[in-house]
DNA sequence: GTGAAAGCGCTAACAT
DNA sequence: ATGTTAGCGCTTTCAC
């Protein structure tokens, strides 16, 4: 059926192991002539390798496989694409597993890929703390990409949240706000430690005290920031400006400020995490911290292969920046404000598929 | 290093050939208690088999290829998680490739899912026409979900838009509503004539006559929708409901209607469709006709291991219908709103997160 | 019902 | 620089 290396071989009239050592990309060498020769006929025949007699050979697949609790999850398909992206540019192909975060099941995908052909894993908002035996018995690289619980390790990347949330306080501080609520996220999960402790450092730099009374806990859950704000509200001095840990936090204070008759951000002002893709359809459009989540897909990619590639062994943690994106709610100047550039492989697809014709 | 077919011949006594027939699961004949021993110690030495070996030897892989435009796109990620299930439940991986709307990409993520070892091929958001011929030569199975051009074709599901809008109209005429604008979306897509026409039926049906000053275009985009309703509203016999064709034209409608003064869904109620993740937490929240994208993956992964399995061949053209979604935009009864149940899963990772113990 | 053996397409020693 | 050859782990005839 398909053409092999046996085939191009009689058609050029070189054994078997030259054409193989031709198509296959190694550095071996090769008179430029017969390479030359082997690539042409290889193009004209339209060979394509048989991974799977390659793999069973050499023990290389040019696949990774990513585990993921839920690609439904919202962070999960942008740090997906990241990875992919990166794997494209490098030949590599990926194997995509959910795991529900059920330690079993992820035991079981760890299992399922290492059997397969894949050089590497990367784990995708991993929250589990224990090792897995079966991974490191296999000693195949991985990565964690925004792993949730747990001290830092190695070969993880993970957002640098301390930073991210400085930005938010910073920015508010620059727009004449002293006093400033945050409404804070689970304590046992990094994120929420960082950005809590970034929010305190911030308002430290600027000789702001921190007032204990103007922190309030949240669950990331729409419901909890709206139960937060209401509580923020109630102080008998109460904050000019907001900053929740996470976006639907921050979207619940807006509709408790709302409810409460003030206006956002004439009267409190709010600013959110994360930086959700309802953050720019929502009134009014949300200001937000970016999660770094392509970048952090783009960069334990990298590492992952340059360890396959046996280029270096284990990295130490990978702290990855996010930006400020201001839109309405902080109350900015417009020169400030974000343009909400369209996507570009959205507007792609948009002219792409208006301009289809009839079929 | 890992534990093959030979160690368990060798641990239980007997042949390769015994164990693999037991471990691979076909139904030749093995004694039951061979059958059995051959089992737990397998289990017990953790065997898996070596995939790549197991396809160069069979051409059988277990593994799909899933072509995405965009595994960042809206409705991608439900369908590949609907696809995945399926396809775990029968011992199926998917290796995912994004195609970015571009024929080229996506001739040469055929060419290179083609090469390797998948057993099918299931192209998701399918927004072309050419027919590819590498895929047609190949004679993999492949299925296509959620067409968007061109007309019915062999192997495809799609969603029953048809049905929704009429759903959608009927609820709003329940609801006393005569008067029913309705923003359409592209005039080439699928998803916008099946709606429209869905639409004109249901008014027909209910003895209302259309009315085309009722009807105004849209792009898909927030933007077109407000402008559509500002065109509506402007009528001198404007409608009481507006019917949008997907959410995002839903919500800029309703934020030009607030912009008007007018309050949703008290004076102008509104309908959208896709049941988007912003639905359930704008405001007022938005009552819509969900698609049924988990399902579509679901559907489509079926009819693909049917046909790999040598079920049957090619299948007509499948609809899936999907449900309608009442919230508050529609100003229904609250006994009618849908409970927002929390995601079991979701559930279930939000439970497990917040209890897990400081690491 | 079970075993022996061939070979899937490829790579990498080893030879020349 | 090129050719010869031995398997990688598995499935599947073909014997018995």
């Amino acid at each position: 059926m398909s053409v092999k290396l046996e085939d191009i071989a009689k058609a050029t009239g070189f054994s078997i192991a030259t054409v193989s050592r031709v198509l296959a990309g190694t550095d071996y060498p090769v008179s430029p002539s017969v390479r030359e020769k082997v690539l042409s006929v290889a193009q004209a025949m339209g060979y394509k390798p048989n991974i799977a007699a390659r793999s069973l050979r050499s023990n290389r697949t040019n696949t990774v496989g990513i585990i993921v609790d839920d690609i439904m999850s919202p962070f999960v398909p942008p740090i997906v694409r990241g990875i992919q992206d990166c794997l494209r540019e490098n030949g590599f192909l990926s194997l995509i597993v959910n795991s529900d975060w059920d330690p079993d099941q992820e035991q079981d995908a760890i299992r399922t890929l290492i059997s397969r052909p894949v050089d590497g894993i990367i784990f995708v908002e991993y929250s589990h703390r224990v090792r897995s035996e079966i991974l490191e018995k296999s000693h195949k690289p991985h990565m964690f990409v925004h792993r949730i619980f747990g001290s830092p390790i190695k070969n993880s990347v993970v957002p640098d949240d301390h930073y991210g949330a400085t930005l938010a306080v910073r920015h508010l501080i620059s727009l004449g706000h002293q006093r400033i609520g945050y409404i804070n996220g689970p304590e046992n999960w990094h994120n929420s430690r960082a950005r809590y402790l970034g929010y305190q450092d911030e308002l430290e730099r600027h000789n702001i005290p921190f007032d204990p009374e103007l922190v309030q806990p949240g669950d990331w859950e729409m419901e909890s920031g709206y139960r937060a704000a209401q509580n923020l509200l109630a102080l008998r001095d109460r904050p000019t400006a907001i900053f929740a840990a996470n976006d639907l936090m921050a979207l619940g204070a807006i509709y408790a400020i709302q409810d409460a008759h003030l206006r956002v951000p004439e009267d409190i002002a709010v600013v959110g995490y994360d930086n959700r893709d309802f953050a720019k359809i929502v009134r009014p459009r949300l200001t937000t911290v970016a999660m770094p989540v392509y970048e952090m897909g783009r960069v334990a990619t990298e590492s992952l292969l340059a360890q396959i590639a046996g280029e270096h062994g284990e990295t130490e943690e990978i702290k990855v920046r996010g930006e400020l994106v201001i839109r309405d709610t902080c109350g900015a100047d417009e020169a400030l404000k974000a343009r909400e550039e369209i996507n570009p492989r959205t507007a792609f697809r948009r002219v792409l598929l208006n301009k289809q014709p009839e079929g």
